[in-house]
RNA sequence: GCGCGGUUAGCUCAGUUGGUAGAGCAACCCGUUUACACCGGGAAGGUCGUAGGUUCGAGUCCUACACCGCGCACCA
């Protein structure tokens, strides 16, 4: 009898992994429901839900990697393991990278009808999710598909329209009238979250101004204002009173200003004084509610003026300023300019554009309370982070948080079931469809044509997959065990799941938040179609194996910091694979006649210490696997198949069993050590592990199924080496 | 302005409760002794950002500073 033929040749992945997952995936053990102990612990993880828009990237790599590593290390040990995928809408996300598609075929999506425009995203959408789906599976994750949801399942929305209803019925969302971050460009607008600052030298104007001088950085937006503002401390001005009228000339003609006292004004910047323009300045519009001022509109959506800016009219902002400065010269009111004012500029985090602000009918929901009720629960340390200092950066944004604006003006999201009066405004949540009449005064009510942010539904991720509040899953797998996702979504998503979860389930949706960062090119530089530096996880799989890619991934890699992706890395890895398939080789070819079940042997004195090393290694790795520690275990691994299994046990074994002395001893070693490190390898490397645990003639194996017989099974559903049975 | 990271071998990074520094990759020398050249053996390479402090002893704790990265912030 003769080893498998296969191993007399080198390690093919490429001929390898597919067939191994599909047996993986008939075996039908990804289901926790099938045949493993259903008295276990539940181990739950949910998956971040794949943004359908596009393919797998290198970022996507890692999240598979180390979900299925948790994943399959807790099946291993026993529990009831449930890995939920999932796929993500991802609104303006998507919304975008269509836009851009539309713009290449020289379409724009303002001309589309929007429920074509929907359909169309649609198919793009669901064209993506098979390629992402196949993807997944390449990369070997052991996630439950028979759960996989999407966010614009009929289920799903009907839990994120009850989550809005239960808002609405709390009094924790509102249609306010407020000035919100609005993109020209994009035609919506966004939450906080969705704009960058960018520091900009800008010209710096200080205009003359009836008596007084003020300062603007946008002149452009000064038609209206018939406010100046001052500190009421200031000494300067104690001469004009709150509320008083001045008359003066301003940029079309004269003008009648009131004067307001409010703290709100730095003294020390500028003059001293201001005007404000309250419908597109944020600070402007707190204080024209404290002192209830008219407000009035510049700029229209588009970023062009409106009628107030007389011969301006119709002009986009850009242009104007430069000509308005222009006459402003001339009638003499440009006191001076200071060219090299630094200040910081709000825009789109998509395109740049510049954002402007608008008043704008929205729904918001009033966070402070959903805030408070998370952090009491972070502060009791019902959330473990991993790493540890993101606890702070989220408090410290619970700890500021604003309202947040949940609508946006795309087709491509999940409609906001409300109706909105034509007549006073208000909004009515209404999940039936039943408002004909506005409740507040009677007026004619329309649809409203907005659909959600899409992290609000994400935001309700745990619960809604696992069916709240009535569905086994929910009642079985929640609270989960672990969310891992990257760190850049820890205020857009994880902190809202914590709120949202809290509110709606009463218990936080998970108890471990586990950050990775960012993957990076082999420079360190973010990876950008725009650079062309993008590295595809699957070219680097296609030519190393994927065992090569999750290892090399993991391997030094500590949580919450960037990784800077090198293909000699990947490489580095792929000869490991190799290494251990031929290491197995020489153990299968030379314990022909070993049998693990029969022979009782006893080691010799340094075969014994070997053995009580192994142990001593797997009593450590699998404390550190607890711990999140994946970057560690996996070297001292790989460390320890080398440098031990091959370098020292292998060569040692050669001698004895050629000269016939202790040769028994050597051969369990050798088998024994085969075996236990593939078990503790197969969480990082699954498919090389597996295919050689199918080669090996071992029967003594113990599995984590009940009601299979005791024969030998797939090596993913193995016993942790050495683990405890105490449940 | 406030906050959070980082600064360790040429490169990418580890370094758990303080005890004279580690890995992978790259580079160098030697070697085809049969599991493996997708290999083996060997040697080389760091005053652990700077300056203080605590300590018998600090990469590891404290303070200040410098530089890099990131986040937050309505100064017109």
């Amino acid at each position: 009898m003769s080893v498998n033929e296969k191993l007399l040749k080198p390690y093919n992945s490429k001929e390898t992994e597919d067939r191994i997952y599909k047996l993986w995936e008939d075996s039908g053990f990804f289901n926790p429901d099938k045949n493993i102990d259903q008295n276990a612990k539940p181990f739950t993880i949910i998956m971040p839900p794949t943004n359908a828009n596009g393919s797998l990237h290198a970022g996507h790599g890692l999240v598979m990697t180390i979900e299925d590593i948790m994943v399959r290390y807790k099946r291993m040990r026993g529990f009831k393991t449930l890995w939920l995928p999932g796929l993500d809408h991802a609104g303006f996300e998507t919304q975008v990278v269509y836009e851009k598609k539309l713009e290449k075929e020289g379409r724009t999506r303002f001309e589309i009808e929007p429920k074509k425009l929907y359909e169309e995203i649609l198919d793009f959408t669901l064209t993506n999710s098979k390629n992402i789906k196949s993807q997944a599976r390449k990369m070997g994750a052991s996630c439950d598909w028979s759960r996989e949801k999407f966010t614009l399942d009929p289920d799903i929305v009907k839990i994120v329209y009850q989550t809005f209803k239960k808002l609405s019925d709390d009094n924790l969302v509102y249609r306010g009238n407020r000035i919100v971050s609005w993109c020209p460009k994009h035609q919506t607008s966004f939450s906080d979250l969705e704009i960058l600052d960018e520091e900009r030298t800008d010209n710096f104007y200080y205009l003359k101004y009836g008596p007084f001088v003020i300062g603007t950085a946008r002149p452009e937006t000064k038609f209206g204002d018939k406010y100046v503002v001052m500190h009421p401390d200031d000494k300067r001005y104690k001469e004009y009173t709150n509320d008083q009228k001045i008359k003066l000339e301003w940029i079309n003609g004269p003008i009648e200003a009131t004067v307001i006292k409010d703290k709100a004004i730095d003294m020390e910047f500028g003059t001293g004084v201001m005007t404000i323009t309250p419908w597109h300045d944020n600070a402007d519009f707190d204080i024209a509610e404290r002192h209830k001022l008219d407000k009035e509109q510049i700029i229209d959506e588009n970023g062009k003026l409106l009628p107030i800016a007389g011969e301006f009219a119709g002009q986009h902002i850009k242009k104007a300023r430069a000509l308005i400065v222009e006459k402003l010269q001339k009638k003499g009111l440009v006191e001076k300019i200071d060219e090299k004012y630094k200040h910081v500029v709000r825009t789109c985090y998509k395109c740049g554009t510049t954002i402007e602000p608008q008043i704008k009918s929205q729904w918001f929901i009033k966070m402070k309370p959903l805030a408070e009720k998370a952090l009491e629960k972070i502060e009791d340390g019902e959330i473990t982070y991993i790493p540890e200092h993101y606890k702070k950066i989220t408090t410290h944004w619970l700890n500021n948080i604003i309202d947040w604006n949940i609508s946006r003006q795309i087709v491509w999201g999940i409609p906001i079931p409300a109706k909105i009066c034509t007549k006073c405004g208000s909004g009515m949540v209404d999940l039936e469809n039943k408002i004909k009449k506005c409740t507040s005064c009677g007026g004619e009510v329309m649809q409203d044509k907005d659909t959600f942010d899409t992290w609000f539904s994400s935001g309700q991720w745990p619960f809604a997959t696992l069916g709240y509040p009535d569905k086994n899953d929910f009642k079985t797998f929640y609270p989960t065990d672990v969310m891992e996702t990257a760190g850049e979504i820890i205020f857009f998503w994880v902190s809202r799941m914590i709120m949202l979860g809290l509110y709606v389930t009463g218990e936080v949706p998970f108890k471990n938040v586990y950050l990775h960062g960012l993957v990076l090119d082999a420079k360190g530089l973010k990876m950008s179609k725009s650079k062309g530096n993008v590295i595809d996880p699957l070219s680097l799989t296609e030519k190393y194996g994927t065992d090569a890619f999750r290892i090399g991934l993991v391997i030094g890699n500590t949580p919450g910091t960037s990784l800077a992706l090198a293909e000699e890395r990947i490489r580095g890895y792929g000869k490991f694979a190799n290494k251990i398939w031929n290491a197995t080789r020489f153990v299968l070819e030379n314990t022909q006649d070993y049998e693990d079940d029969k022979i009782e042997i006893k080691y010799d004195e340094e075969d014994e210490k070997s053995d009580a090393e192994l142990k001593k290694l797997i009593t450590e790795i699998t404390k550190e696997m607890d711990n999140y520690k994946f970057y560690i275990v996996a070297e001292k691994l790989y460390h320890y198949f080398w440098h031990t299994f091959a370098d020292i046990i292998i060569e040692r074994s050669k001698k004895k069993i050629i000269e016939g002395k202790n040769a028994e001893s050597a051969k369990m070693l050798l088998r024994t050590q085969l075996t236990t490190l593939l078990k503790a390898l197969h969480p990082f490397i699954p498919f090389v592990t597996e295919e050689i645990w199918g080669m090996i003639p071992t029967r003594n194996t113990t599995h984590n199924v009940v009601g299979i017989s005791d024969r030998k099974n797939l090596l993913m559903i193995e016993k942790w080496p050495y683990d405890r049975v105490d449940k």
